[in-house]
DNA sequence: TGTACATCAGTGAACGCGCGTTCACTGATGTAC
DNA sequence: TGTACATCAGTGAACGCGCGTTCACTGATGTAC
């Protein structure tokens, strides 16, 4: 890659960060593309050789968002181990994925329902594959003999939005909060365990 | 109550379901309030007759949403039944809630991360307020026998959140995928109470 | 019931401001020979 | 290696526009006598 691409890149970046910076506290549809150049240290015009408009920049960091978490929970469900264990497992890796990409989960958090319709379509469509990989997941563990692949899916779309819902706790949430938050979570997840179990005897 | 308070009630009506009206397709933080007077058809200097900013309108939304949601709620919960008919019963109340009120609905599922803090705050006192409201009516259920209030008041959470999940996913449905909504919501329904019934064999 | 005055919801004009977008430009980087 | 030209990321000025807010006002409603 030449000195002019990698330069444009850095300054694409510099445009998402300095985006991502300002959604911590509002949402996408009312940030201006003049406050993201301004805040970047560039021109307004510049912002042009990026991206169409706000709608675009918000599609390149909801791909963004999701790359990391998706690759974090693929990880977690991957190894093996007892239910306990796994849903332990799965809630650090959620808190800690929170700790350190906080101002991507607000992102997500805030403009799955927001008002820019490209990037709330583009945010369902990451979840449902994420969802798809989940019930993947799901369908290879042994718990799952005798399930139809329909039940398995909406089991999976249970566990993503609480996955969803856990990490937006989190977000708002003190060292103290956080251990509550965490607390209700495994217990949640446990609770969906057991009912997993003991589905067949309904 | 006179004629003039009575005309300055209609007035303040008139504003908040032009609010409404316009947050079907956007988000409070992008609306302006010379966009709501002007559908309202009232000039811009009249709305501070009502409200101090946008974001005071946004809170009285959020109460007149609650409410009529949580009556009915109330009402689904309170009567008796088997697991299975309550949670068909519930289902049923939330999509014609969602098919009566999907404004007001929309509002609060796209405002619950939104960037206008004073609505945020209001919307999660509300929640909290609607769990108490759950949690109580889980406790006076025998399924509920030998469980600390610690572990109702989560189940009670797991409830609300999914509610709005499933009341958020109804939002953007066709009859069809109505439907299948109201299916997997039965289904993740009927496997938390599966483990509810067992959760003392854990 | 009628009269005189007070209240106050809603008006219409005016303001300064920051917005998104356009345009011709600059100058560093890339390419061809 | 050096030279001449092409490309194009980023600039800075300019534009028209709608915004939130203020102000003195109007006229219907309310109140006191």
């Amino acid at each position: 890659m030449g000195v002019r691409q990698a330069q444009k890149q850095q300054s694409r970046r510099g445009l998402m960060d300095a985006g991502l910076r300002l959604l911590e506290h509002q949402n996408l549809s009312s940030l201006g593309m003049r406050e993201v150049t301004r805040e970047a240290g560039m021109s307004p015009a510049g912002f042009y050789r990026h991206f169409r408009d706000m709608a675009e920049l918000g599609v390149a960091l909801v791909e963004e968002s999701l790359a990391s978490l998706h690759a974090m929970i693929r990880a977690a469900l991957a190894e093996e181990g007892e239910a306990e264990e796994v849903i332990d497992r799965t809630i650090e890796v959620i808190a800690r994925h929170v700790r350190d990409h906080r101002a991507h989960v607000r992102f997500l958090v805030r403009e799955r329902h927001g008002g820019v319709q490209p990037v709330r379509e583009a945010i369902a469509a990451e979840l449902q594959r994420f969802a798809d990989e989940v019930a993947q997941a799901l369908a290879a563990q042994p718990v799952s003999e005798g399930w139809s692949a329909e039940d398995v899916r909406m089991l999976a779309e249970l566990y993503v939005d609480h996955m969803v819902s856990t990490a937006a706790a989190f977000l708002d949430a003190g060292p103290e909060a956080e251990r509550r938050i965490a607390r209700t979570a495994r217990t949640q997840l446990r609770l969906i365990s057991v009912g997993r179990r003991h589905w067949r005897n309904v």
